[in-house]
DNA sequence: CAGGATGATGGAAGCGCTTCCGATGGTTGG
DNA sequence: CCAACCATCGGAAGCGCTTCCATCATCCTG
């Protein structure tokens, strides 16, 4: 078994010491640009690759990355994370993964994890990050980005919720719509003051469009499609029924259109029924949708963690764009083709 | 800042040297009861855990192990994943996430990987290892389990896809079919030669039966809906068209099932269709189905490397038993019901 | 051309832990 | 009653790395 090529290893073969070895390798400022090179050639031959424990220790870098997320068998959550994983380990950054429920695991998290220092940075995959916890992991020296899902004042990777969502209700109201109702889901394991721009789009969206938001076409369940299934049976259930449905996500959506057809209702000819997110199944299911790009959001804040740990800027901010994706789910209202 | 709480520390309080200390936490031999009783409370009241890093530095172990997935957005993948990590949090390991996919990925993780040292343990979720791979593994001293995929000679668990295909199908001999069609998924970044045993249990189920087996039934596709929609289409191509079709999975099924929708089949009126796995929207599309426990693969996977990393025995091979769901999606031949 | 400034490098300490090697003192058996 | 043992514990040496500090060799300025 070939013992592991150590740093004092490339330090022999390059005729320095170790410090400078550390010092060329690390990238530091005053060693010579002779010597930089020459060790980086040696410690590329002999395929060496700094111990992320013994550097640790020392004081340096883990290469490590805490990411967190709530969920792992939701397609949002695992596209988001294989985009970020990519990216990740192409920048020779190791992954922790940390999947952080409740609140309890959160507390249990933040307490825990940044005081071991076993990483460089953590990531939020559409997981808010408040103030407090926020401080904490900064003044213990960890980077902070998140993905799919704004953190104050930090860098981060997201779409515009509330143009998302407008894009779907505008569109059934040019569809012209004008009885429209929005099966809004929430998340029980996240707290639950979540700024909705999701749901804040649909009565912007309503009041553009001049049209009254009665409070009983808003059916609020927990995520996921059966909660869907359960809130487009509540709607349904009203003296007058929405012509056309706005679903926070496509699964939420995929179950309403369950409901619906359940009740021998035609969708879209008695029912448009839109989501967001453009789930894989929402192609396959002919679901009218607004698609985000998700493995794109994971990757993107894989290159600003990258980024920041490289001594270089994440950059502020990202909002990517969402597109319109018009499907056989959508109609006109009462078009009973 | 609070400095972080070190053995030292915990070796003070407790009045006894590091070595001691660090024999005490570690469960070795040749320490006294009382001394053990008395480190570990004085160890438990000030929450101190060793740091990862130092002790793998000094030839201890790393409290991390390795889950490598081939896919990430996938439900299944997620799933195992899910209940994967819960365990191993509880147990106190750290999980390092690798996604594997292509045989590039893979020469690139086991080589690297294991030369590092950076776990304890690696568990290969559903994600064939041959024979060289994981002799080159053990040979670095890391345990290897496996989920959701058998490896020949190493603790895992999975379900026995024999089995599972053999109640799909014989499901749908029971109901009297005789022309039994199928959709075989190959995953295109997995090495080709892997023994695909739903596909055996077709043969084998349709040789019980007395019913010849012909291959312009069977379609092979690569996994994934839209796949299975076009492997649907080449059946429905056929002169004489299966009554009934058994899908590789679920998601192959839903696949199959919007092409019979599309070519205004009724199902199963004029064909059923049974998939594998229970995936969350086969109850919702009212799939027929084989259930199999994926969270619970994870979870045990998890609970094997617990216990061989904390001395115990990880058991043989563990088979979950798989269970025949009947939804909406199958039924008697001609029953245009 | 001298004195200080600046840049490049080596020496050495030490991060927090595990483990080898001995030292110590109590046991046991002849 | 003494030698031989053994269980228990402390000392100390690193694991592979980073970084502080000291040491030179240059280089500039006046």
């Amino acid at each position: 078994m070939d013992r592991e090529v150590t740093l004092a290893d490339v330090a022999r073969l390059a005729g320095v010491s170790p410090a400078t070895a550390s010092r060329a390798l690390g990238g530091h400022p005053h060693v010579a640009a002779g010597t930089r090179e020459r060790v980086r050639r040696i410690a590329d031959e002999l395929s060496y690759v700094v111990s992320p424990d013994a550097s640790r220790l020392a004081g340096g870098r883990t290469g490590r990355v805490a990411v967190v997320v709530p969920h792992l068998s939701r397609w949002y959550f695992g596209a988001l994370l294989e985009g970020l994983e990519e990216v990740l380990r192409e920048a020779g950054l190791d992954v922790l993964l940390y999947r952080v429920g409740d609140a309890a695991d959160r507390q249990h998290f933040f307490r825990r994890l940044p005081a071991r220092r076993k990483v460089d940075a953590v990531v939020a995959l559409a997981f808010p990050v408040d103030e407090a916890e926020r401080a904490r992991l900064e003044e213990m020296g960890v980077e902070i980005v998140a993905a799919g899902g704004q953190v104050a004042s930090h860098p981060y990777v997201s779409i515009d919720d509330v143009a998302a969502g407008r894009q779907a209700v505008d569109h059934l109201v040019h569809l012209g719509h004008r009885r429209i109702g929005m099966i809004e889901a929430v998340d029980p394991e996240q707290r639950a003051h979540q700024p909705e721009g999701r749901s804040r789009a649909y009565r912007l969206a309503l009041a553009d469009a001049g049209i009254p938001v009665e409070p009983e076409l808003v059916a609020t369940v927990e995520w996921g499609a059966d909660e869907g299934a359960e809130g487009m049976a509540r709607l349904l259930g009203l003296r007058e029924p929405p012509t056309a449905v706005y679903a926070h996500s496509d699964e939420v959506a995929l179950g309403a259109v369950r409901t619906l057809r359940r009740a021998g209702l035609r969708v879209p000819g008695d029912v448009s029924v839109i989501g967001i997110d453009d789930h894989p199944l929402a192609a396959l299911t002919d679901l009218s949708t607004v698609r985000q790009p998700v493995r794109e959001q994971g990757a993107r804040a894989g290159r600003m963690v990258a980024a920041t740990l490289s001594g270089g800027e994440a950059g502020e901010g990202v909002l990517l764009p969402t597109q319109l994706v018009i499907r056989g789910s959508t109609g006109p209202p009462g078009d009973a083709r």
